[in-house]
Order: C-alpha cells, then sequence, then structure tokens
DNA sequence: CGAATGCTTCGGTTACCATCGAAGTATGAA
DNA sequence: TTCATACTTCGATGGTAACCGAAGCATTCG
C-alpha cells in the first residue's frame, strides 16, 4: 500500500468534476486561459487558479505566460489520449456528454490577440512565411531573413523602424482557436494595422473579431494562401 | 456542467486510494474475496464492503456469490484494458508500483475449495472436460453428458448415488489462483475424494494445498492432461 | 438446532478538500 | 505614474466521504 500513490493520484486529479470539466474543455487543443477555464468548469477564479495547479504539479496540464494571460494546455499527447480513453469508457456505462455549443466561427477565422491578427488567418500567415523561409523559429522566438524583410517591406510597412523600437519585432503567439502560433510581436501589430488601413478587413464592434472584405481577403490569400 | 458527470466519475471510483489498491489486486485476473480486498487496501471489512459496492454500482467489479464467499472480479475486459492504461501513464510521471509478492506455487497448483479440487489441476481437468464433450456449461450451471457420464463412472465414482442426491451435481466455481472456472458440486467433491482415495494425492496439513504424488500426477495428467 | 464465518448495514467521528471573498502580485494600457 | 486586467495566495467555511466499531443477515458446519 504504501509503496502505491500511482494510480489513485491521476484518478483523484481526474475524479473533481471541476477539474474533469476544465480538462475537457483542453481536450479541444485549444489553449485556454485561467478565466476561460474556470467559466467553463462553473466556477470563481481562486478555485480554477487552485485546480490548475494540481493539474500541472500532476503533470497533466502546462501553462505558458504571454503577457498578463496564462494558457493553459494538456501536458502532451499522452494526456489526450488518456482522457479520450477514459471519456470512452465512460461514454459506455454512464451518460453520454453533450458537446459544449459551437463557436462563433467568425471568430476563428480570424480575430485581434491584443493587437495581431489570429485566428485561421493568422496561423496560415506564419505557416507561409516560415515555408517560404522569411521566418525562422528558435523555440518561442522568431526572427526576420534578409528575403522576409524585403517581403514586409513590399507590403508598406517600414521595418527599421519597427527594429529601432526596443519591443521585440518577431513573435510567436499559441492560437486560441487554432492549436498552432501565429505571428505576434511589433511586426504582427504593423501588419494587421496595414491590412485595416488598406481596407483588407475591419475590425467589428464589441468582439474581437476581424471581419475581411471580399477584395481583402483575395489579396490576403495571394499574399499568404 | 450539468450534462456531465461523466469522466469524472470515473475518476473520482479510481483517485481513492483504497480502491486503487483493490483495483489493482484485481489486475491479476484473479476472483478475491472482499477480506482479500480489504487486507490487500489495509482497510477493515466495512469500509472495503462500502468500496466495492461503489465500485460495483460504477460498473467496474462484478460479484459473484459462492457460498458464504463473494468473490469480487474485474467487470470486463475494458476495465482492465482502461487501468493498464492509466497505469502505464501514472508510471510515465510518479512513481513505479512494486509488485505484490509471489504467492505460494503449491496453492497456485492444486489446492482444495471447500471440497473439490482447484488451481491449475482443478482447472485444467474442467477445460479437459469440456473439450471432450463430457461436461456442458450453460452460464455458471454445468452439466454432465452421456459420454461424460460414462468418464466418471470409469474412474470408479457412483453417478447414480450422486444424482440421487438433492445437491447439484456439476456447479462451476471461480478459481483464484487461475481467473477461470472449475469443476464443483457432489461431482467435484466426489472427482477429490476419488484421488485421495486413490493415493493420487493428499491433503497438506493446515493449508489448502493439494499435493500429488509423482505416480498420482502422471495418472491425473493421463486422465485429464 | 446452535456456533462460526463472511459480509453488509448503521451511526458517529474525523479529516480532507473544494469553494469563495478579500487581499496581494504582475503585466499592460492610458 | 496611475488605472485596469489577469491571476495567485491567504484564510475561513462548509460539505462530503473515508473510516471504524457494533450490530445485523446469510451461509455453512458440527
Amino acid at each position: 500500500m504504501k509503496e502505491g500513490p500511482d494510480i489513485s493520484q491521476i484518478g483523484a486529479l481526474i475524479g473533481d468534476p471541476a477539474r474533469a470539466n476544465m480538462l475537457t474543455a483542453l481536450m479541444g487543443g485549444q489553449a485556454l486561459t485561467a478565466s476561460e477555464l474556470a467559466g467553463a468548469a462553473g466556477i470563481t477564479l481562486p478555485t480554477a487558479s487552485s485546480h490548475l495547479s494540481k493539474l500541472e504539479a500532476g503533470g497533466l496540464v502546462t501553462q505558458r505566460k504571454q503577457g498578463r494571460h496564462r494558457y493553459f494546455t494538456l501536458a502532451d499527447n499522452e494526456v489526450g489520449l488518456l482522457l479520450e480513453n477514459i471519456m470512452g469508457f465512460a461514454a459506455g456505462r454512464g451518460h453520454l456528454r453533450t458537446r459544449p455549443g459551437p463557436k462563433d466561427p467568425a471568430l476563428r477565422k480570424a480575430r485581434v490577440c491584443y493587437n495581431h491578427l489570429a485566428g485561421d488567418f493568422g496561423v496560415r500567415m506564419l505557416d507561409r512565411l516560415i515555408t517560404d523561409g522569411d521566418v525562422t523559429l528558435d523555440g518561442e522566438e522568431a526572427a526576420l531573413t534578409p528575403s522576409g524583410e524585403a517581403r514586409i517591406a513590399a507590403l508598406g510597412i517600414d521595418i527599421t523602424a519597427l527594429k529601432a523600437q526596443r519591443r521585440p519585432v518577431c513573435r510567436t503567439c499559441l492560437d486560441w482557436s487554432e492549436r498552432r502560433s501565429h505571428l505576434a510581436g511589433s511586426l504582427g501589430e504593423a501588419l494587421l494595422a496595414r491590412f485595416i488601413a488598406d481596407g483588407w478587413a475591419r475590425r467589428e464592434k464589441d468582439s474581437r473579431a476581424v471581419r475581411f472584405t471580399a477584395e481583402g481577403e483575395r489579396r490576403f490569400t495571394a499574399a499568404f494562401g
């Protein structure tokens, strides 16, 4: 008995309804903030924070600080597989869990993340820059290559002005709706500003959604599709 | 939240150390009594009984009444797979669980179960009778076919006398060391008595072990191996 | 028929932990 | 710098569940 704190620890972590709800919310693969997870679990922030620290100590989730947010994700693929396994088992004996309502598709497509572009468009843009060799990644850090600088300059963005600032030009930011990174930093901000200034897109009121015009979407796809 | 009592219920069942220990003990595939499980978990009988009823209600274990014992087993294969999965996951992050000590091999080989033969020999005997078409199974019930009656009679057992009694002639009994059934009922009792009377085997003192002689083992194997 | 064994149920105690409000810390915005 | 947001930590509370002893069934044995 003494030697086996094993399977019961994992069980206990999953066994609390609030924690189970948070883990289920994270099963989507999205990184969620503590507040969002608190909402998903129907508990207050302090309670959620306590739960999250336990889940982290148990190795089920990891957090990534991003500004004043803390994005939580499942620790790795294995956790997802384990949860999926348990969910399948539970579905066989217990009740089926009704899926939470679908999110606003517009938010998933394109939205602001602080000041830069996020969502499917944001992720696609960074993907393209990387595969074209215009941006190199080093962990969470990113850097613009000479060819990348030329490409950005062609869009009408003053790179030297950005580099003169103390802020990092290139950064990656974990995307909320996709599971992958998009471009942040002063360059990310400048790009979004450019899109809006050029009439490719506009921000929606009281929402983080960014709505591209038909023409804007065409141009964006031509540039980064 | 309201709709999801799902994965957390399973987790809570596994999450209690006492229950986790009992489930781990059952992972060996052996059917264990409530007392044995209480011992394995280091708790008293009442507590174990309470846990077991919860595990049963949750669909993780099933019990099978056998005289004044209650043998508990994992409900089905899926439960074993799930536990194995969680144990593997837990082993990756937490401590490894040391295996409990090996049981007395003599007990596993052959022993009395109330009054009939259990252990590897008991299971093998019933297996042989079934594959030879001498015994048919119907759930937990068993019946002797005509060819089976002849085979038993050839061993010097008076079948008609057994059938005259009110006791069931053929029954199956879940084996403690193997995971499978062996033969019980008045026939099981008569067979063991026969083996001992014929000098094939003798009971050990202060133990449930049944020790076959070399010659006895040879004959037993010839008859049922 | 007792007597003994195996297990369950009941009642009461204890200990833990989920929960929240309030205060504290860190980061970003104005 | 000052304010606002996002989150953590602290302290107190309450509910729940694990736990055991004692008593109650059920089954078997003598």
